[in-house]
DNA sequence: TAGAGCATGTAAGCAGTTACATGATTCA
DNA sequence: TGAATCATGTAACTGCTTACATGCTCTA
């Protein structure tokens, strides 16, 4: 199988939802879904051009009272169709790609100090992300019982979770493993 | 600061430790440092090209007795300073990109059965890859105190463990959410 | 009145994937 | 003798990133 887009089924999974903009998409996926999949404008768009001219998306341009005006897409049957069949196939393509860990890799090259650094950076910027998933998880919960796509949207915050918590404690256990190292 | 080719990074990043052909990298690649970051010919083969063209490689035909000939590949002065420079700098960029997830974000679209597989597939390809990290594991153990080199590949390998755990315990509960509201 | 946020895009360029192509050699 | 593995590549494509461009509106 080609490439596909994966912006696109985001796109139309939203739109399955409500009605919206680029703008309102991108704010969507930034709470939303930037865990695990993050994308921009550059990408939103251009996509959203494409599924125009598929057919899988209606384009209107809504005069607004307030703020400039926007153009609304909403999503159609064969959007919907579009969305479902990717649904039905299994996933493929989790390739996932720390930086972090090429250069830990090849750590041997700088000091023992430049790579505890760059894990305390790691650990700092991870720390953050991961308050920021536990406020969302407070909200979900609240409401996980009112609709089907919340029990949805809240596993993939509980992986959210479960990675971060992992996070946390790889980047404990190798300052140690480097700091035992060092002192000898 | 624009996008750069990590390929030529990890190329750079074996062939310190000792020269190499094309087809080796591979190998080394999809041993070692597949777990984080995975890479194919059509883009290693280029990449050692353009390295070569700007002096950071030194390439060498080699003739061997023992199967086809080889290009034997090593790094030069201008390609270690290429590998330090970019160690020194901070990691940027560690986008995780995981399908599975997005599929479930939007798992309302399809049957609770179908997500439940699709969580299983997950859990038992994660499984697999787990073994073989362990594996991997036991034999760098028993290396450990002989080279430095060691203590960070053991690190990138401790971070693998812990993200298969992680991704263990999810799909277990998981797995248990959607079937206690399956019952109901 | 100035800056933050709303809103929609385009252009350039590279990274990375997939499929294809070729031929030698080893070994069961 | 035929399949698996060794070994080196190319071509086409596209997803994605980054930077740039524009102009409106709200509010402190």
């Amino acid at each position: 199988m080609a490439k596909d887009n994966k912006t696109a089924y985001i796109i139309l999974g939203l739109l399955q939802h409500e009605d919206m903009s680029g703008y309102d998409i991108k704010k969507k996926i930034d709470i939303m879904v930037s865990h695990f999949w993050e994308t921009g404008y550059g990408q939103i768009y251009p996509t959203l051009k494409q599924l125009s001219d598929n057919g899988e998306v209606l384009k209107e341009e809504v005069e607004s009272t307030k703020g400039p005006d926007k153009i609304v897409y909403s999503i159609t049957d064969k959007g919907r169709e579009k969305l479902t069949d990717w649904l039905k196939h299994p996933a493929v393509n989790d390739t996932v790609r720390y930086e972090i860990l090429l250069k830990l890799f090849f750590g041997s090259a700088v000091s023992m100090e430049e790579n505890m650094e760059r894990i305390r950076n790691f650990q700092c910027d991870q720390k953050e992300k991961m308050e920021m998933i536990a406020l969302f998880k407070d909200n979900l919960q609240k409401v996980l019982s009112e609709d089907t796509d919340h029990l949805y949207y809240y596993l993939t915050v509980l992986f959210g979770e479960k990675i971060y918590r992992a996070y946390m404690e790889w980047s404990k256990e190798a300052l140690e493993l480097l700091q035992n190292k060092q002192k000898k």
